[in-house]
DNA sequence: GTATATAGTTAGTCTATCGAATTATTTGAG
DNA sequence: CTCAAATAATTCGATAGACTAACTATATAC
């Protein structure tokens, strides 16, 4: 067989193995990320999301989420135990709460050693600007590609806990 | 934050937006696609790693996913209950146990609407070759920066449960 | 003003996961 | 050869995250 001239069924197992690969750094490096915060992947993915959005009520992180809302009263109720957020009541709409930030889950997400994030900002950085401007355009083809919906996302690189799907047994 | 900003955004943070679309589209359909093929994600990539290997041990398995041989234990034991997994001991060393795929786990996997992965296939063999290597190459070059120590991957498109990290409460 | 819709919580159940203890088997040191 | 240590797997008990269904409180609409 030549070893040269890739078919493009090759090529499309290198991009599947490339990506297999991406994902599981970002697994691996969830867990120990969280753990360094002290909690759980789901509890500071909770907490990423109200910070970003500078509070949230649970129906929105529900949604941000994709988990039901019964999750989230779950893990709102941790970090509150915890002290990282804090619920307040809306003043317009008395059924709606706000999950907020407090100064310690501010700064315990400050101090959050995300090293998969520091190592990848680091080398990317590194990066001669065209290759910067081509990776970016890469990841977004591919994201493109998978993510026909086009989610919203924000630039901190944690996965969530995967639901157990509830199926059977 | 919006989807459009007025203000370009800093590349690095364009590359790890696009990651994390990345990183939610494969996790939304890993739940799909466990659903679909009638078990929950842990226990389809139970089935798709001893797939792959051609039967492996719990050890293994365990290594392979980075979880405790105790969990492997539990989700194989759900796989055999559904007749997609056997128990086999091993000759040489009879302490060691062989999971090995029945004809009904074979078929499942064969049969499993991996619609994520269809999809994107698809849209990879689509593309011109040239740009089928630029992104292979791309991909490649990010999961370097993010996987260090090179982790064994597979042409599959799934993501793993991630475990719960057991930290205080 | 009552009916209906919406936001959130509570209760009950399941799966995944862990660590520690247990069992069976192999290996190795005398 | 024998017995202690190492190894493979399982069992046990506990915890976290997830779901659905039922419930409470508030808002809106007719």
């Amino acid at each position: 067989m030549p070893a040269m001239t890739a078919k493009p069924r090759d090529r499309t197992d290198e991009s599947l193995i490339a990506l297999r690969r991406i994902l599981r750094a970002t697994e691996l490096y969830a867990r120990d990320l969280a753990q360094a915060a002290g909690m759980t992947p789901a509890q500071l993915r909770v907490l990423q999301v109200v910070d970003e959005k500078g509070g949230a009520t649970p129906k929105a992180l529900a949604n941000q989420m994709s988990v039901s809302q019964a999750t989230v009263t779950a893990l709102v109720d941790k970090l509150v135990a915890r002290g990282m957020v804090e619920r307040r009541s809306s003043e317009q709409d008395r059924r709606q709460i706000n999950v907020v930030m407090t100064a310690l889950g501010e700064s315990t997400l400050e101090h959050a050693p995300d090293a998969l994030q520091q190592r990848y900002v680091r080398a990317f950085e590194d990066l001669a600007d065209w290759e910067q401007a081509q990776l970016v355009s890469s990841l977004e083809r591919v994201a493109d590609m998978l993510d026909a919906k086009r989610l919203d996302a924000s630039p901190v690189l944690t996965t969530g806990e995967l639901p157990s799907a509830n199926v059977s047994e």
